[in-house]
DNA sequence: GACCGCGCGTTTCTTTTTGGAACCCGTCGT
DNA sequence: ACGACGGGTTCCAAAAAGAAACGCGCGGTC
């Protein structure tokens, strides 16, 4: 199966890999939010190719996570748009499981203070209605309005 | 800059991407957190060549993420370990975002009950200390015990 | 106990995608 | 008018992915 298959399956995950499913792009989304906007930034900071790096900015602008803005004739900006925005939670998830399973004992090269309450915070992933921290063993998934047959790995009850 | 060097970068991103940055390793994740725990059962229904799944779930037993039984001789299971469970932030953060930005009006093909409260659950990242969803805008990084000079796009303060 | 098929890979070969480095081109400052 | 800079594109070599066949131990079956 090739890239851009995988984007056509009825799967959410895969249709966001699809957009952000590499490691250069996963990581210019992570330096788009602490505060990278031009080609030349990203390209020093991260060590990858111009070539890739063009490739994947373009990709992220044609999709709406990156909004393109002129700041001089000629050159521009890379700014997250508000889709852009709503894949925080996805970076913040990975940083923290890395600063969690990897840190090699030296803790973590950055933490996050939350301004509306003023603490240092850990990026939780909770419950919508209850507010307890979703645990996998205790969420059981069901077919949704969007589901198309055959592309489970096994059946799932009907949600309800 | 090569795949292994990102993995010893100053940054938790780039290390769980360093395991896990890869789409089909995500796929992989996904079908694991829906059950599935056999080579051939990953296989059929992602799609993926044998020899890149082989490679992927090698490099996923390695890191910890998922561990090997043996329900027969020289046949294997692959279950998630601790480590492994607790990607389920990323898995759903990303999930959600597809659900959220690319349903094509059909609507989330997979909904989710959280057992213990009984509610169709939308999952959410919240602050650990104030409980209140967490905005990239309203969080400030700052350097943490981990961080390693010249690793950042901008000097940050430090943590305190 | 020979045969068949399954589960789980490995091997081989071809096609895509990266990495690396040079090159291009319009604008800006001087 | 001239050089430097930002933001790419082009070219070639190296690495990774896709496709399909092959290997191999085990378990069931006659």
């Amino acid at each position: 199966m090739k890239w851009n298959d995988i984007g056509n399956q009825t799967c959410s995950v895969a249709r966001t890999l699809a957009i952000v499913g590499d490691r250069w792009t996963l990581l210019v989304l992570r330096n788009a939010f602490l505060g990278t906007r031009r080609f030349e930034d990203f390209q020093q900071h991260l060590g990858v190719t111009r070539h890739v790096l063009a490739s994947r900015l373009k990709r992220l602008v044609e999709a709406g996570v990156f909004r393109k803005d002129a700041y001089q004739p000629n050159r521009h900006e890379y700014r997250l748009t508000e889709m852009g925005l709503a894949l925080y939670p996805v970076i913040m998830a990975m940083a923290h499981w890395g600063d969690t399973w990897l840190d090699e004992g030296k803790g973590a090269p950055l933490v996050y203070r939350h301004r509306p309450c003023g603490q240092l915070t850990t990026p939780t992933l909770v419950c919508s209605e209850c507010g307890e921290p979703l645990d996998p063993r205790q969420v059981t998934p069901l077919a949704g309005p969007g589901l198309s047959p055959g592309t489970l790995p096994r059946p799932l009850p009907e949600a309800g």
